[in-house]
RNA sequence: GGCCUCGUAGCUCAGGGGAUAGAGCAACCGCCUCCUAAGCGGUAGGUCUCAGGUUCGAAUCCUGACGGGGCCGCCA
């Protein structure tokens, strides 16, 4: 259930009635009118713009129209009060009943309570991390992996049907690299002193891959040329930098459901496909290209390409999709990767990427509006930095310099909850500072520890219930009599609980799974503070001597912990039921 | 130079066209005989970078400027 659009429908059925009477003119557009909480508390429960949004259609005063809503909205038991305020807000103040209603759905529902229809027959797939199969992945990655994984995951709360995706870039010359590295490592595995020549990768991480080889190959490709061994040790050495990355993934509580390889596009006849598509849109051609403006390379020189009319559908340039002599860009296997995505039935696309990725967006966006002629849309959702602090002194990340922070450190050091939470906790768009110290810190400086106190305070509530030989489960919980609540800090926790579906709808529509780690921030806040006056109100306290009171005081408690664990369900935290 | 992105309290950041713009930290003042003070309450702190525009209404949408970051044919 979700109290603001029940309300909402009830403003538009009042409205409905107002046009039988003859007040409003028929036809009126009500898509604007909205039933929100109000910025200031003081203005009641909810606030409608109704008479604001349909003064100047209707030829009304926003407070004559605001007046008769207010009377018809009246006559409904849920509304207390209706009062025109401002310049035309109707604020409405509900009976307590209604926000006991939303205690009681939150236990009958449990987990489900706020889950949404508004994606129902929406097919989404979000495809993120994608990190090069050419060595571990490092914290950038992580707040990709988990930015994508909890967007997966609000989408599907929200009623999507998701799959969650992974491209191996294991086709273009970096996995080359990738083989000759491996095939240094394998030498030395046989005792040679290996020759990690510059461009190669030197990391450790290869140590086993060359030993691996050595077992699988024995001797039989020391000493031979690289067009006997290439691609042998480019397909052994991506499948075990896979597994690595699986396995990092896993660290992190992070599962695909699809892997899509780029490799697997060549030779298929796949990207011919989309490129013919595409010429059939008269969208290809060939063509010499502009130097970039302003900012002319020195080895520039025009060169005849294969070029995607991109600017048809919104890019600033053409792009090629061929390089001069003749071999794909790293453009085309993406065309024809997305062009496989619309034909899978993807009504909604979204590409989680790296920040320096953004000069990609428009070409992209380019490919899916032409390929799918319109009907499907690509949301780019770039991921900032993650600038890494420890001991309050900022340290750089370098390959060279072996200061390399993989993913896989981060969560020894801290754990996949706390890497979870904190990378949450910003808005996708906006850099990050990861401190390993603050992401540990036992204070409520720390919104991970904050709202994991306010899930154990709950737990804790519950277990001396429980060792009362109390019944306390939800079913029990629900069929309290709750009008026992009555104080305003009582009623303002349950407004907020009230607020979750909207919540999840708002994140939802707009791809921002951060919306949910401050709200449930402002929940724990709500709690938190509620349980600290029970210090001087023994009343407020959740554990009371008459057993119906106490009822109605631990469903409260117990319907927050139900929504804290929802939300961190969906963050892909563990919720923690004891501080230690 | 072009494109993308960000600019909100001293600091770190929220704020899907709504009213008197919020939270945490830092500062100051309070609160443990009491379900976990690992916490809570209060005070103070603002020209939402600037200038135009759209509208009943703009931090929010549009245009431009300024400032920070990112990207810029034959790398991926």
């Amino acid at each position: 259930m979700n109290l603001f659009t029940d309300i909402r429908a009830l403003v538009i059925d009042a409205l409905g009635a107002l046009v039988a009477e003859g007040l409003l003119p028929a036809g009126l557009d009500t898509a604007a009118v909205t039933v929100e909480p109000p910025r200031d508390a003081a203005h009641g429960d909810m606030a409608t713009n109704a008479a604001m949004v349909l003064a100047k259609p209707a030829g009304l005063p926003p407070r004559e129209i605001a007046d008769a809503l207010a009377a018809r909205l009246l006559s409904d038991p849920r509304v207390e009060t209706a009062e025109v305020a401002g310049p035309g807000f109707l604020n409405l103040r509900l009976n307590p009943d209604a926000w006991w209603g939303v205690v009681r759905a939150v236990l009958q529902q449990g987990a489900d309570f706020g889950r949404s229809t508004i994606g129902a027959g929406q097919k989404v797939n979000v495809e993120f991390v994608s990190a090069n199969p050419t060595g571990p992945m490092h914290v950038g990655h992580a707040r990709g992996a988990v930015f994508g994984d909890a967007l997966a995951a609000l989408l599907d709360f929200a009623g999507h049907d998701v799959t969650r995706e992974y491209y191996v870039n294991d086709g273009g010359s970096q996995v080359d690299v990738l083989a000759r590295s491996a095939y240094e490592r394998y030498r030395e595995a046989h005792g040679a002193s290996p020759e990690i020549a510059e461009g190669l990768y030197p990391g450790d991480y290869l140590i086993p891959v060359g030993a691996a080889l050595k077992e699988k190959y024995g001797d039989s490709l020391l000493d031979k040329g690289e067009q006997v061994w290439l691609a042998e040790v480019r397909d052994f050495a991506s499948a075990a930098m896979m597994v690595m990355i699986r396995e990092d993934l896993a660290a992190l509580g992070v599962k695909m459901d699809v892997y899509s390889s780029e490799k697997a596009l060549y030779g298929t006849g796949k990207i011919e496909e989309a490129i013919k598509t595409l010429r059939g849109l008269d969208l290809i051609y060939e063509g010499v290209l502009e130097p970039p403006k302003g900012k002319t390379p020195d080895d520039w020189e025009p060169r005849e390409q294969t070029l995607f009319r991109s600017t048809a559908h919104g890019d600033d340039v053409d792009r090629p999709v061929k390089k001069s002599d003749g071999t794909w860009t790293y453009f085309a296997p993406d065309i024809a990767y997305h062009y496989d995505k619309v034909t899978r039935g993807f009504d909604l696309l979204i590409d989680v990427f790296g920040a320096d990725h953004g000069g990609y967006v428009k070409r992209l966006k380019a490919v899916v509006s032409a390929l799918s002629e319109g009907r499907v849309t690509l949301d780019v959702k770039l991921i900032q930095l993650v600038k890494l602090w420890k001991n309050g002194e900022p340290f750089k990340m370098s390959k060279r310099a072996g200061t390399f922070v993989t993913l896989r450190d981060v969560v020894d050091e801290v754990g996949a909850d706390v890497t979870r939470f904190v990378m949450l906790t910003r808005k996708n768009d906006a850099a990050l500072d990861f401190d390993f110290a603050k992401v540990l810190d036992q204070s409520k400086d720390n919104p991970v520890f904050y709202v994991q106190y306010a899930n154990a305070r709950i737990s804790s509530v519950m277990r001396k219930v429980a060792e009362a030989g109390v019944a306390v489960d939800d079913a029990a919980l629900a069929a309290a009599e709750l009008s026992h609540l009555a104080h305003v800090a009582e009623i303002g926790l349950a407004r907020k609980l009230a607020e979750w579906p909207r919540l999840v709808e708002i994140a939802a529509k707009g791809n921002e799974p951060h919306r949910v780690a401050f709200y449930l921030y402002e929940v724990a806040s709500d709690f938190h503070s509620l349980w600290n006056r029970g210090n001087d109100l023994p009343d407020l306290r959740f554990l009371q001597d008459d057993p119906a009171t106490s009822a109605a005081k631990i469903a409260l408690a117990r319907a927050t912990g139900v929504v804290i664990s929802a939300g961190l369900g969906i963050l892909g935290v563990t919720p923690v039921e004891e501080m230690r």
